[in-house]
DNA sequence: CTCCTATTGTCAAACATTTCACATAGAGAA
DNA sequence: TTCTCTATGTGAAATGTTTGACAATAGGAG
């Protein structure tokens, strides 16, 4: 009996990686719920409901070790897999992403970048290549490609989703305006909003202003 | 009395605002909590539920007139009154903000942005000037922003809300790697975790692969 | 080896959010 | 005007999430 994981944990399994990650660089072994509630802002008794999820990662009396919590959130998470990634729409936001991002620490590796502006097609970005839009199909049937980054305008995001989900991609991780909802289960879609989270913003300093 | 207004609902504010924009321009002027809620994979009731925190804007045996909701939204959300913001480290990711990310949308208007580079010190981008680091306290003494964009390495990323806070800045719309935990109640943060995002998106496609 | 202390794992209570159900108000047709 | 039908507003139930409390277990001191 596998008892589902509530998105609400699933969404704090990154940020548990990464305060983990930053304990581990500075060189501490072993963290006690109430010591990393302390830096994260959460309660003790959550992190410890949370874990709990996936297995007693910690020993009473001593709290968790560093390491080897990181390593399994990690393993949960599937970061060690390294799937691979294309990215399409390389403007502005998208060639910022392949520039800086770090996608292998997300268990990715950028692959490829589509685009149709003649200029940029045939390039390479920090040892990225950069192909034609025409030639999405046939490369994606040929290296199948895990997840593909939406950097593209909204309005061909859409189809676009479609026409990936028809190709086998597993996943979306949309930027554009309009969120994009699965048209099926085969599919997954992350979108990362910028105006929602500036709206959202916007309402607080309104909010606290009125007081 | 005023009820307080839960954050499930106001993080949904904009969602709602972005479709009844998007039913605007196609000139539709009416629109029922139920086709509303087909729209954006909601509940009707969840709609209607969510609306009626902020009054009773729907008409029975009607529904809601499109433009009518969509400008009381805008007002709850505060965007029609143009706050300053600035923006803090022009590397790629800033850069992209700076030319394509519409601030007037959300409430804002870029007055300025911030860095060290000399080679983009004194420049222009987009119609925003680009001025040094060391100018930022008079600066912000000066104009007084609302709000400052952070995207700038996470190193200094604390230090500087710190410094902002002192200066009288309300918010902060956060792109660096690690979150900031507003230090007081003076001050909001909102965090857009890149990494977290596609983890999250990692973790799906992974946990599907299993079954 | 024993005791004391720290800290987990977990159950239950509190709280928050979503869904359901329906009385009721208004729109629109005749 | 009257009737019918649509769709809201809203209280209550169901579901989901977080917090609190504590028994139980392991670490470490003496």
């Amino acid at each position: 009996m596998v008892r589902k994981i509530s998105s609400a944990v699933i969404r704090r399994l990154p940020k548990y990686y990464r305060y983990l990650d930053e304990l581990h660089q500075s060189g501490v072994t072993r963290i006690s719920s109430h010591l990393l509630a302390q830096r994260m802002g959460f309660t003790a008794s959550k992190i410890r409901q949370d874990l709990n999820c996936f297995g007693g990662f910690g020993q009473q009396g001593y709290g968790y070790n560093v390491d080897n919590l990181r390593a399994e959130i990690g393993e949960i998470l599937g970061l060690n897999r390294s799937c691979k990634a294309i990215l399409l729409g390389a403007g502005n936001l998208g060639r910022a992403l392949i520039n800086n991002f770090k996608f292998s620490r997300c268990g990715f590796e950028l692959i490829a970048a589509f685009d149709l502006d003649p200029a940029v097609v045939g390039t390479e970005i920090n040892g990225v290549p950069i192909l034609n839009i025409d030639s999405l199909d046939s490369f994606v049937e040929e290296h199948h490609p895990e997840i593909a980054v939406f950097t593209l305008p909204s309005e061909v995001a859409l189809e676009m989703a479609a026409r990936l989900e028809k190709l086998g991609v597993k996943g979306i991780w949309n930027f554009a305006r309009h969120e994009i909802r699965p048209a099926s289960t085969g599919i997954n879609v992350e979108n990362v909003h910028f105006e929602d989270s500036l709206m959202t913003l916007c309402y607080m300093i309104n909010d606290k202003k009125e007081k």
